[in-house]
RNA sequence: GGAGGGAUACCCAAGUGGCCAAAGGGAGCAGACUGUAAAUCUGCCGGCGUAAGCCUUCGGAGGUUCGAAUCCUCCUCCCUCCA
């Protein structure tokens, strides 16, 4: 059994930034029972990207050991904003848009859990029954100073910026979160410390066995500065399509590469530093081992089919500079006078007749593989492909 | 409740009566280079127009003026100090 605590300990630490406590960690593995392991996500986007899927594989680890996965949608505290990290005041959202972010995150989820093991709470459940004389006790248990030692919070403090009041309550209902669950066990990303902290200080109050925490390291996105986010537009959604998944992971930095491939891929750092060694004694081509994640990355997401179609569309389209197979299609036939700029426009390709017209201008716009310079272009009667950048393609039947 | 400061395009930020569709930076898009790398360099970056030009945009609503992002009034929101 030793050896079994040992092993799980390795795959769980595997990657984690840091664990508080280790031995309470280990421990509580010691129990020889399913551990609930709680993590929670704020349904206020409803796309989930590779930062979150940290976090989703960290979960299908303790998963395959046969814990219980308790995935904690926070639709009452999404309605708050979580303000970690956060410079300003998050919208906060209504009952309506939570309710729909919760049901496509599920959908998301379970592309990388197993829905069979994994049980989904609503932490509405049990705030809804939360009365004011319960929110004023619990909002007794911490004070404004230990609040503001956030470094989010005491940065906006001090810069003069905004913090509404109930932006202070959040952490405090993620803590009571922990107790609702038992949870022996929360992750989270690494701006979630003080959040995760919280459930402990607040389960030792009660007098109950604080969770250990576990936090993850948060994922650079494409751009490999910045933390992956959706609002960035430098992320990869995991409901992107193959293609998208593949031809973005291709895109990006080798240093980020390497970054990708310890968070995001079973692989444990000695395997990646061996990867790091060949390729700067020039053994292996660096794009070959791009390929490697960006095929890894997608066939988790899709499967190994799709991550073959992925592959083949990237090859097709960026590495040969051909034509992809399916593009979407317009029809002009019998609408005369549909000139280049308003095809362009209808299909969704430009925003304006000015921004076609630049392209143009720029030589970036083909048209069956010819470069067209006049933004006035019509087109003869028959099929044409379009094609403007490397990556707006569109079929018209003129 | 009192006094003062602020709100500019996707983001940050300059601009205090005409030269402002609005400096600069970032993001984004395109081109060159390449491994679609990254980095770098170049161009573009409100809408309509081939163009001259026209239209819309500087928190909101009015007003002054030949002319307003800029001045005045009221309103909304944010911040500071005092209570």
């Amino acid at each position: 059994m030793a050896s079994d605590v040992q092993y799980s300990k390795e795959l769980i630490c595997r990657g984690a930034e840091e664990i508080i406590e280790v031995e309470e960690l280990e421990a509580k593995l010691k129990q020889d029972r399913p551990l609930v392991i709680k993590a929670g996500f704020d349904p206020t986007a409803p796309d989930l990207h590779l930062g979150h899927m940290v976090l989703l594989q960290k979960l299908k680890n303790f998963q395959d050991l046969g814990h219980r996965i308790l995935f904690l949608i926070g639709d009452f505290t999404g309605m708050i904003g979580d303000p970690s990290g956060k410079s300003e005041t998050r919208k906060h959202l209504t009952r309506e848009e939570v309710g729909q972010n919760a049901e496509t995150y599920k959908r998301q989820v379970f592309r990388v859990l197993d829905p069979e093991k994994t049980e989904v709470l609503f932490n509405s459940a049990w705030m809804d029954e939360f009365s004011a004389y319960d929110f004023l006790s619990l909002a007794s248990r911490y004070t404004v100073s230990r609040m503001l030692e956030r470094d989010d919070f005491h940065n906006r403090f001090q810069d003069n910026r905004p913090i509404a009041i109930h932006e202070f309550i959040y952490p405090l209902i993620q803590g009571y979160d922990s107790i609702a669950m038992n949870a022996d066990v929360e992750i989270g990303g690494t701006d979630q410390k003080f959040n995760l902290l919280m459930g402990r200080t607040l389960q030792r109050q009660d007098g109950i066995e604080p969770q250990a925490i576990l936090t993850m390291p948060i994922l650079e996105g494409l751009d490999g500065v910045q933390k992956m986010s959706k609002s960035l537009g430098n992320y990869v959604a995991i409901e992107d399509t193959p293609e998208d998944v593949y031809g973005k992971l291709m895109s990006v930095s080798d240093d980020l590469m390497y970054r990708y491939f310890q968070l995001l891929t079973d692989r444990d750092i000695n395997e990646v530093e061996a990867m790091q060694d060949k390729i700067r004694r020039g053994e292996v081509h660096p794009k070959t081992v791009k390929e490697d994640l960006a095929w890894e990355i997608t066939s988790k997401l899709h499967g190994h089919e799709a991550a073959q179609k992925g592959q083949e569309y990237f090859n097709r389209v960026f590495f040969r500079q051909e034509m992809p197979e399916e593009m979407p299609e317009l029809d002009i036939r019998g609408r005369g006078g549909v000139d280049l700029p308003e095809v362009a426009i209808q299909a969704g390709l430009c925003q304006s007749r000015g921004e076609v017209k630049r392209l143009c201008k720029q030589g970036a716009v083909s048209v069956d593989g010819e470069k067209v310079m006049d933004p006035g272009y019509s087109f003869d009667s028959g099929e044409h492909v379009i094609r403007i950048g490397k990556k707006r393609f569109l079929k018209v039947a003129a």
